[in-house]
RNA sequence: UCCCCCAUAGCUCAGCUGGUUAGAGCGACUGACUGUUAAUCAGUAGGUCCCUGGUUCGAGUCCAGGUGGGGGAGCCA
């Protein structure tokens, strides 16, 4: 079907010209002006129908979600709301929307309304918004490590491993449960990132940009039990190197968005700003989205070690006066309240922290000198809290086994892990980051169920 | 998994100390108007008060259990 889509519209280069429009009615106005959205853009195309031109039964139809196809003249706008219209010439209703039965009307509906109609909400301008960018975004990550000599690594989905500790895992099997089909038990990933540095210890620079699940019952804003992850991989880089990736990968995603997606950001803004007219202060975002975004393209990130950020916290004010409901010393890890603090109150942008306890991280991570931390990485955003989580990992195979040991990790478990280590070990270090969170943190959106189109979370998997 | 809150019209909510025929705004529909921008104005329709059980002369309202949703915490990305 021969189109012009509504984005190549909306400004005057085309004006004059006969156009052919597809989409869907936003709102239909007056008998004459219809409101039209087809996805290219955020903005409707407004079309001019000749009330007496057009029969009573096709204006009945007319009603917001129809599917249309009208042909006719792009003209400049007699109108102030947008810069150019179309003189519709001819109308032909596609599929009509019943406004008894569609439930996406043109008026406010609550995030958790349509969270239940996830199949009609990319209909709303707040939907379409949020997942354009979600698309931008991750054009954006693929499009800075391919420019930085990155490839690409399709790490498994079902897999044997078992040993990484990342999370309750779910079981894979065929309908008939006592068949072994791969002859072992295997679950789903719950990381690829063993496997990335199996190829970074020979391509030198991976990532992964796959799904990854997670059988945790975990009931909150910023968990999924299904949600996709980047997870670079880098040969000879150490933990400094490492955070300059993430610094740097951030930076260039967020950069893209603002320059491409300005339109949908400020839509975003806008919603944002408006839906926190109806919270108390305290509870607002001190900056809006679009200068949240520039702090975090434009500001360098605070680093600090675990131990001067518990250093930190021990001296706040809510420490002091006893606000903080769980402990602060060495050796404990932070909690959402201190991150906050740190993140929200005390820098207000993005915070790195790094060099954890080792008790309190994974297995792989490299043991520093000073024998009780590790070479670790979290980057902290405001409003999200972590959002990056990364490490030095341990190349020397000896300080491995002994990791492997204390962890309970059974080595033949994990022979092939070890076996990088074994053969041509070299320093590398990669992180992984909550694609979902990045993408909550871009649009400004709270709750992680509305950023991922068909969300899967405990007791819930509509769709 | 734990703590707190909520469930009444298509949506967002009100409904007092248990008491007559269940309320509003928005949306939808009908009509008027016709260069509108979530148009405006007038009118109309629309209810398994989440489910099950209990207390009571009487339950939307009180109690118990369940289901669903939200906020926070833990786990993490």
């Amino acid at each position: 079907m021969k189109r012009n889509v509504i984005s190549s519209l909306i400004s005057t280069d085309l004006v004059g010209q006969s156009v052919t429009v597809c989409g869907w009615v936003r709102t239909f106005r007056n008998d004459q002006f219809l409101a039209v959205n087809d996805g290219s853009c955020l903005q409707n195309l407004q079309l001019v129908l000749d009330r007496d031109a057009t029969d009573e039964s096709l204006r009945k139809l007319l009603t917001t979600g129809a599917a249309i196809r009208a042909t006719g003249q792009l003209v400049e706008s007699q109108g102030g709301g947008q810069a150019t219209e179309v003189k519709v010439e001819e109308v032909e209703v596609l599929g009509a929307a019943d406004p008894d039965e569609f439930p996406i009307q043109m008026k406010r509906h609550t995030m958790e309304f349509l969270r239940e109609k996830a199949h009609l909400r990319f209909r709303t301008s707040t939907f379409s918004a949020v997942f354009r960018l979600r698309h931008a975004l991750q054009f954006a990550i693929h499009d800075f490590f391919n420019s930085d000599g990155f490839y690409m690594l399709h790490t498994p989905i079902i897999t044997g491993s078992d040993a990484e500790g990342a999370g309750e895992m779910f079981k894979v099997s065929t309908s008939d449960p006592d068949q072994e089909f791969f002859g072992k038990p295997v679950n789903l990933t719950v990381s690829g990132q063993l496997e990335a540095e199996l190829g970074a210890m020979a391509l030198g620079k991976v990532y992964t940009f796959g799904p990854t699940f997670r059988a945790e019952n975990s009931n909150t804003s910023r968990h999924l039990a299904e949600f996709w992850m980047i997870e670079p991989e880098v040969a000879f880089n150490d933990l400094s190197d490492n955070i300059d990736l993430a610094e740097a990968c951030l930076k260039h995603v967020l950069r893209y968005v603002l320059e491409h997606n300005l339109p949908d950001l400020e839509f975003l803004a806008n919603r944002e700003a408006e839906a926190e007219k109806q919270l108390p202060a305290d509870k607002r975002n001190a900056t809006g989205l679009i200068e949240r975004l520039r702090s975090v393209t434009e500001g360098a990130f605070v680093r600090l070690t675990y131990t001067e950020a518990i250093d930190l916290l021990r001296q706040s004010k809510p420490f002091k006066k006893k606000k903080f409901k769980y402990p602060v010393e060495w050796g404990v890890d932070l909690q959402s309240e201190h991150e906050r603090w740190l993140v929200e109150k005390k820098f207000n942008c993005p915070v790195v922290l790094t060099d954890y306890p080792a008790g309190i991280k994974a297995f792989y991570m490299r043991r520093n000198d000073d024998g009780k931390t590790v070479a670790a990485m979290d980057v902290l955003v405001p409003g999200i809290g972590e959002l990056i989580g990364g490490s030095q990992r341990e190349e020397r195979l000896e300080v491995l086994k002994e990791k492997c040991a204390e962890f309970n990790i059974p080595e033949d478990h994990i022979w092939w892990y070890l076996d990088t280590r074994k053969f041509g070990t070299a320093p590398h270090a990669g992180f992984g980051m909550g694609f979902e969170r990045l993408v909550m943190f871009a649009t400004g959106m709270t709750n992680i169920r509305d950023v991922i189109p068909f969300p899967r979370a405990p007791q819930s998997a509509e769709f």
